[in-house]
DNA sequence: AAAAAACTGTTGCAATTGCAACAAAAATGA
DNA sequence: TCATTTTTGTTGCAATTGCAACAGTTTTTT
């Protein structure tokens, strides 16, 4: 299947054609929304970089997602009912397109082409979201920092030429991505490479088998 | 919003009135469907339950998922790119809904009422899926196995009068879904009885804080 | 261009976790 | 109902992982 329909055109139609939609600029740092409430809101990274942390009762800080060019996130992806207070914070300036799930899902009184297209395009833009949540779960279902690492690198490594790839995160960030404490996933990576399996320069990684 | 709009409802409705739909039987232990190429298809459980297991190059199963009533699952959820191989088994005789994806987001030429409300149902069937996974994920991310099972038992407490519950799941496969050991699980329970936070009895969990 | 902030690389040590193994209890099914 | 399979409960021990800490780089900001 088409997974990767293209968004982009589709957001950007959203963002030009539909009344229902909001767009509003931040600033680094800034909070973009609070998950405390359910105003069953949904976001669209158009431009910049958002960050959704997790702050438990303990005051522990989690990234737990991190959304850049027409990711998708928001409120209506989460359940109501837990306990944690989530984040979204610009990570950089950026740029993001709101709307309630609610509204757009409504049928157009006017029955627009556009309108028509619509519904179908958000369970593409859903769907799509599935796939990268099992993916994450795949990963994080592993049971040592070994298998987490090199699964993800193999994922990484899949249509790429010559196995090799440059990381999408920072290593800081890979590790939360794999919720992995930084230094032992390091020392892994080290192993892997003193072992013979990858080859690493900065943040490019070559497989070797 | 309602993200548990009548599920139900609409399923058996699909069952009914699309031609677009198939459904089989599948006896215990029977293979429902592998995930090793793409046919983008949606299966849905109408009766029974179904394991999704993986099984890795070193040969280790994991189960990834269990399905039950209209829960959704199908290869249109996994990404196409890794090197797992995925196999749903019936757990009990079961009896499941297939449809392709791409059949169904496909507009209906007759245009009729019934395909009209389908995307819609579609997406919020998608959108019902990613808050359970993300609650997963919630739950995959925490870092040391008490946290896992105390945030687990706090969601499962809520909505529950005096904050008690039964556990939906066997002890093994909590420690399943939970990707952690079973035993290291269970002893971490005992301390948690031990210092007075829960209760037990039997799958019977009761929250004494 | 200098200062500040964020990221990388590394290590010893302690704590958590997984593994293996087994007996007892419960559930399943023949 | 009896036999078989699955689940629960428990423990010692070893291996993995997280934590803390810090120096050196690189990136960002002013």
């Amino acid at each position: 299947m088409d997974t990767n329909f293209d968004k982009k055109i589709f957001i950007e139609n959203l963002k030009d054609n539909c009344n229902k939609v909001q767009i509003k600029k931040f600033i680094k740092g800034e909070t973009v929304t609070t998950y405390i409430e359910k105003r069953n809101q949904v976001c669209i990274v158009l431009s910049g970089e958002i960050d959704l942390i997790r702050y438990d009762l303990n005051g522990n800080k989690t990234i737990i997602g991190h959304f850049v060019d027409y990711d998708i996130f928001g409120e209506a992806f989460y359940p109501a009912n837990t306990n944690n207070e989530l984040y979204a914070i610009a990570h950089k300036n950026s740029e993001i397109l709101f709307f309630s799930y609610d509204s757009l899902s409504e049928k157009c009184r006017r029955n627009c082409d556009f309108h028509k297209e619509l519904s179908n395009n958000l369970s593409r833009l859903f769907l799509g979201k599935i796939v990268e949540l099992n993916l994450r779960i795949e990963l994080l279902t592993k049971r040592t920092i070994r298998e987490k690492i090199q699964s993800y690198f193999e994922i990484l490594s899949k249509g790429s030429i010559r196995k090799s790839f440059i990381l999408p995160y920072t290593y800081t960030d890979l590790a939360d991505f794999l919720s992995i404490d930084r230094s032992a996933m390091m020392r892994e990576i080290k192993l892997l490479i003193d072992e013979g399996f990858i080859k690493k320069n900065g943040s490019k990684i070559t497989l070797l088998y």
